[in-house]
DNA sequence: TACTTTTCAATTGTCGACAATTAATCATGG
DNA sequence: CCATGATTAATTGTCGACAATTGAAAAGTA
């Protein structure tokens, strides 16, 4: 992955652990150890600290005073209440983004959606989330808002979480290509101006990445119900 | 104020330091150095440098690599921008606590306008919003949400950024009694659960306090003007 | 004088060591 | 055997020192 240049330790290894979070590599709810990580990265412990803070304040990792710090584990009640936000936050980055994104920029939105089209993985139904920064569809929505206020918020603040359980509870069956096809219908928005129907799709869009996932949850807690009674 | 009980250097300086920024002592676009806080603060260099990563993260001071660190200095265009997530936002927070306040909960929303009230300085037009914490009305409604994930970004990521921005920027002729009037109709719609209205209302709520900012902002711009005239 | 180069003081980045706190282990007594 | 309390190993919190980088002052040149 294309790491922006990084002038310091402290940002290196933050980098790095968010991406370890992300990817799974360090499991939710495991717990971290500043002379583990600092062995495993070869740095000290202050720059190390310095990197955790940073994750602590991105809600990626959590921690107790005297006592350690855990990877963050959302709860499913937490996962739907994120989705939630994205709601409110994505269905107004949209609108911005069909009143503010130029004809280059939806072209640069289209081609996205090429790429994702070329996939095997989206027609087999798995791994189509599994993008990245400028590669990832509501990512380059936010971006075309042109509110760094926003960008902030969701890019900065809120996106590595999201990832994070995108990895958790990744969709699945029909809901990619689904998926897809609202992306398409959401560029068309865009592209056409209409700020309100751009707002209203991604709306719907999200809600049904929601649904999708609660649905799922509910599924797997049957499952677990019914393998307990064997 | 109710600083919370703080187990660590870090912990406790971070706080101090946002208390500082909020309240204009450190003035936003000043330069801090580590030194100077260090001795300032009476701690050494190691807990100070992870406060100031929390703060870096909360977007209340901008830090450059191998040069420093600055109090953080909104354009206006940025201000408003921040209006605008808050209008989403708190929006969203006053529809969820109409469905989730309990009477109790609401009780508590009636007194802090009652205290509002009585506050001789809301009839004089100022000061009206240097309430913080539980003392203020927003920050209440969000608390009523009961939505943690939103309670976190409003409450411990944006609210100390509001905070700053109410001191420069703080309202003023007429508009702090209709808000008054405004916070009232909100609390009304809480309390007969109309979570439609309550979403409507603070949307125009939020919306009005930013078309103020504005107002103010382009009459200060104006004087500006004239006096370089003279 | 104006412009470039060099020096240097100040600040930031990093490290290793020590102190404080915690949680688990083990011992002791009921 | 269980509960309670002391001990101890491990982890976190804090500090002071050293290295690296920066920006500005000083020196030199045309």
């Amino acid at each position: 992955m294309a790491v922006p240049e990084v002038r310091t330790l402290a940002e290196r290894v933050f980098h790095q652990l968010q991406d370890a979070i992300v990817r799974g590599e360090l499991a939710p709810g495991s717990k971290i150890t500043e002379p583990g990580l600092s062995k495993t990265y070869g740095i000290s412990r202050g720059p190390l600290r310095e990197a955790m803070r940073r994750l602590e304040a991105h809600r990626l990792i959590e921690r107790v005073p005297h006592v350690g710090a855990r990877v963050v584990q959302l709860s499913m009640k937490e996962l739907l209440e994120l989705f939630d936000l994205r709601e409110a936050l994505e269905s107004m980055a949209a609108r911005l983004a069909a009143e503010h994104m130029s004809p280059e920029e939806v072209q640069g939105l289209r081609d996205v959606l090429t790429l994702h089209e070329g996939q095997a993985d989206l027609k087999r139904g798995e791994a189509y989330y599994q993008r990245e920064g400028d590669l990832d569809f509501h990512y380059c929505i936010v971006q075309g808002s042109h509110n760094k206020m926003l960008m902030n918020l969701l890019c900065d603040d809120l996106y590595y979480l999201v990832r994070l359980y995108r990895t958790q509870f990744s969709a699945s069956g029909t809901r990619p290509q689904r998926a897809f096809v609202e992306h398409h219908r959401i560029v068309d928005a865009i592209e056409a101006g209409d700020a309100e129907l751009a707002e209203l799709l991604m709306r719907r869009h999200v809600s049904a990445s929601r649904a999708n996932v609660a649905d799922r949850y509910a599924a797997t807690l049957e499952q677990t119900a019914s393998e307990s009674h064997s």
